[in-house]
DNA sequence: ACAAGTCGGTTGTATTTACAACAGAAAGAG
DNA sequence: CTCTTTCTGTTGTAAATACAACCGACTTGT
């Protein structure tokens, strides 16, 4: 696992922590390393879950596939971000959705009761990590919010506007990337692909932006 | 503030604290009560805030309005229920949406900086409090990846259905009330109300449910 | 009791979206 | 390199939605 301290390092978990101190952590915590093939499901739906996952290494989707086969793509996890900080309380149900692994990915488990229950070791950092997980559950609520702001638009062309000028706030550039293929951002959105293309094409040449892939430019 | 000592007993905020010694933590809180008339708002977009909301009385409306006038309403609030919690981190942002009062509605505001720093005092309850914001935030992250899976349905009929169900879960019954009118719902659910209402007949018809107001009984 | 306002249901039409199907470009496998 | 697969854009049609307008039932305030 030392492989990944620089990833962990720069972790909302461990934000304030030491890396000698990490690494004691990452035993008093039950860190334990899994790899996972490109589509393999890390949980599904229904399951409970008893650990917070941190990926260090691939990418991960979060996702809910209904009855007919259409697919709502909740979120999208990247290095050194983690999952599942929100079904750690004692009265959270099952998980109501997929963690698939879009390439070859390699995450970390902590041990929920570890995290939470005080430690009666050396380990002085149990009430500085809830803290750190306080945040980032906020911040994961806060984007949350935001994508519930991009759906509850009416409109194809304004849940993409909405998001896309969310992006370009994001990375303070009216240039950037978006973590997704059109069928993805289609799904994410909740909108068809095909009348998102069509809607994309429209407002480039309407010259409201231009695109390449994955990189958007807002004009 | 004592007269509401029942309701703060209750609220997740307070778990596991005995009465006297909420007593003390209001006062180690900075805790201080504030009054909204009908229509009132409580806090509006851009504001940076830095206290932790519970309301006590009344009701709230989380919501978010356009350029073009359309209200999307994002949550509910009732009694005992809190409010911010996501927005104390030193990074997050101004809030996103308005919160406004429904009815005359009471809060009392907590001090952000005396919640998440140590306090030095008698005051042995802020970790507790830490760990109980960390469940609050979680839970209040599940309702809205919920709230998620409702609207992300296509159909009106189908985000119906997603979020009646999932009432009809929450209160364990199949017959149930939900905290909204028609046009809330609509709003809620991010859909016209005409069609709503009309969709609703439908399936009232179809012999899928029955309601009355705000009043519903899924068959 | 009356007037004004709110709420829920209904309808018709214009607009938008979903779905299916296809073609060219790009990426990946052997 | 060639074949296969994936990705993106495009189009036409069927279906669903938004919007406006209206009505009757019910509330609220005076």
């Amino acid at each position: 696992m030392q492989q990944y301290m620089q990833i962990l390092k720069n972790t909302k978990l461990f934000s304030g922590v030491r890396e000698e101190e990490i690494e004691t952590m990452l035993i008093c915590l039950g860190a334990t390393l899994h790899q996972y093939k490109k589509g393999d499901y890390v949980f599904r739906t229904g399951e409970y879950i008893h650990n917070l996952t941190v990926l260090v290494e691939g990418s991960l989707h979060i996702q809910k596939d209904d009855y007919w086969g259409n697919r709502a793509i909740l979120g999208h996890i990247a290095v050194g971000e983690m999952f599942g900080e929100a079904y750690l309380s004692p009265d959270s149900g099952p998980l109501p959705n997929d963690v698939v692994a879009l390439k070859d990915s390699c995450v970390i488990f902590f041990d929920v009761d570890r995290i939470l229950s005080v430690c009666t070791s050396a380990c002085k950092f149990h009430s500085l990590t809830v803290k750190n997980l306080f945040f980032a559950v906020s911040e994961k609520n806060r984007r949350l919010v935001a994508k519930l702001g991009h759906i509850s638009n009416r409109t194809t062309r304004e849940k993409l506007l909405s998001y896309l000028s969310d992006e370009a706030k994001r990375s303070k550039s009216s240039s950037f990337f978006i973590p997704f293929n059109r069928q993805q951002l289609a799904d994410f959105l909740s909108v068809d692909r095909s009348a998102m293309s069509n809607e994309l094409c429209k407002m480039r040449d309407e010259g409201l932006m231009e695109f390449n892939k994955n990189h958007f430019t807002l004009l």
